[in-house]
DNA sequence: CCAATAGTGTCTATCAGACAGTATGTC
DNA sequence: GACATACTGTCTGATAGACACTATTGG
C-alpha cells in the first residue's frame, strides 16, 4: 500500500535530501583557560588530512534517530561514549556540501577532558581553530553560545567539573566556559544553593583545605 | 562526477529520509486573553477534515531552503505571507509518520490577527485545541515556550501589537502571551526603555487619552 | 462634580557586587 | 610565626514589585 498526501502524491514522488549530523563536542583542556573543540582528522577520500567536527549520515535504513546518529559519530570518529547530544539547529544552505543536497542537523555536547584519554580525539582551543569545512565554524559558534547560556543558569549544568569539586575548581570551569573572570565571593553565593556539601575536603595543598561539593 | 566520502560511498548509497517543515503560527484573537494557533483543515486524502499545523515537504529539486518551504506552507495552506519563521527543532521519531521515514523541521512564527482577515486560516485558542496529528501537539508546546521566552526579553519583540500601540494595549499582548497578569506600573517601567514615544495619543475613549508608542 | 483611565512619586525587600575581615591549613 | 588559601560579615547601589497618589479626559 502506498499512502498519498492531499495532492495525491506519495513520499516517493518527492526528491529527498541527504541528512547528516555534526557534533560540536566541547571540553576543557587542563590548565587551559578556554574551551576546546574535539576534532577528528579525516583519512582517505578527497579531504584527507583536513580536520572537521565529528559527523555522519543518518542511517535511515536502520530506523536510526538523529540522537543515535550523533552518538555513533562520536563513538566512531573520536571514540567518545556516554554523551547526551542536544540539537542546535539545521544547516540547510543548498550549496553547503559540494556532493549534493545535504542537510546537517548540528548538535552540541560537552565532555570532561579526562574521558578523552587515549581516544582518537584531537582537542583544539577555541582561539586556535583551523578553518573548518562546510559551515562547521558556524556550528562551533552556535555550540559555544548555547553552552554559555546554559552555564549562566546554575553550577556546572553539563558536568564538565566531574562528580566532586571544590568551589575554586567549579569557578575555574565557569570562567573558562564563559570566557570572563568571576569574583570569588559573588560566585560562591550564586552557586551554593545548587550544591550539596560532601563533608569531605581537598587535602594536600598549601593553605586551608577546601570543602568539596556535588551538584544537587 | 560522483563524490565519495571517506568510506568510498557516494550520497546515492545512503537511503534518504523525506524532510518536511511544520509551522506553529501563533496569533492573538481580539478580546481573547490567550494565544491562538493557526490551523488548516485538510481536504482530500486519507485525513480529510482533520485539522493540522500548516506544513509541507521540502522541495529539494528546487533547491529550496527550509525557511522557504515554511513560507510556502504558510502561503499555500493558510494564506499568510511576510512572516519570518524560526526553527524550533527536528522531530525525528522513526514512526512519527505512517507513510514512511519523515523528519519534520518544526518552525514557529507569530502574526497580528488583523493580517488573517479573509484567509483560509482557522484560529483555535490554546485551551481548546483539538488533538493534532503526528507530533504537532509537541510542536505547539515548543512554539509557545519559545515565544514566551522571547517576550520576557523586551516589548513585543515579534510585533504582535502592530506598529503603534498604547501601553495598555502592549500590556494586554504580553499578558496573553505569557498567560499571567502583570502590574501596570512595573510593566511600564520595564518596557519604556525599549519604546519610542510617537507624540500622538489614542483619542475617543473614556478617561485620559493614552500616549502611543513604537518599538525602538 | 463624577467616573474612568493614564501616569508617577516613593517605600521596601531583594540581590549583585565588592571590600575587608576571620578561619584554618602547610611549611 | 609566616604565609597561603578558604570562607564570611557587611556595606552599597541597583532593581523589582507594590501602594497610593496625582493628572487629564468625557459625560
Amino acid at each position: 500500500m502506498i499512502w498519498r498526501d492531499e495532492h495525491g502524491k506519495s513520499l516517493a514522488d518527492h526528491e529527498r535530501p541527504s541528512v547528516a549530523v555534526d557534533v560540536a563536542l566541547l571540553t576543557l583542556p587542563p590548565g587551559g583557560d578556554e574551551l576546546g573543540v574535539v576534532l577528528h582528522e579525516r583519512t582517505g577520500g578527497h579531504e584527507a588530512g583536513r580536520r572537521a567536527l565529528p559527523g555522519t549520515f543518518l542511517h535511515v535504513d536502520r530506523r536510526e534517530t538523529l540522537r543515535d546518529a550523533a552518538l555513533r559519530a562520536l563513538r566512531d570518529k573520536v571514540g567518545v561514549t556516554g554523551r547526551e547530544p542536544r540539537q542546535l539547529r539545521v544547516f540547510d544552505a543548498p550549496d553547503r556540501d559540494p556532493r549534493g543536497r545535504v542537510l546537517s542537523v548540528a548538535h552540541v555536547d560537552v565532555v570532561p577532558f579526562a574521558l578523552l584519554a587515549g581516544s582518537a580525539a584531537e582537542v583544539v582551543g577555541l582561539g586556535s581553530l583551523p578553518p573548518l569545512p562546510y559551515d562547521h565554524d558556524d556550528v562551533v559558534a552556535a555550540a559555544v553560545a548555547h553552552v554559555r547560556d546554559v552555564y549562566r543558569a546554575g553550577p556546572d549544568p553539563l558536568g564538565l567539573a566531574g562528580e566532586e569539586f571544590t568551589l575554586l575548581e567549579l569557578q575555574t570551569v565557569h570562567q573558562a566556559v564563559l570566557g570572563t573572570p568571576l569574583q570569588k565571593d559573588t560566585f560562591r553565593r550564586h552557586v551554593l544553593p545548587g550544591l550539596a556539601d560532601t563533608g569531605r575536603t581537598r587535602e594536600g595543598t598549601v593553605g586551608k583545605p577546601a570543602r568539596t561539593f556535588r551538584r544537587r
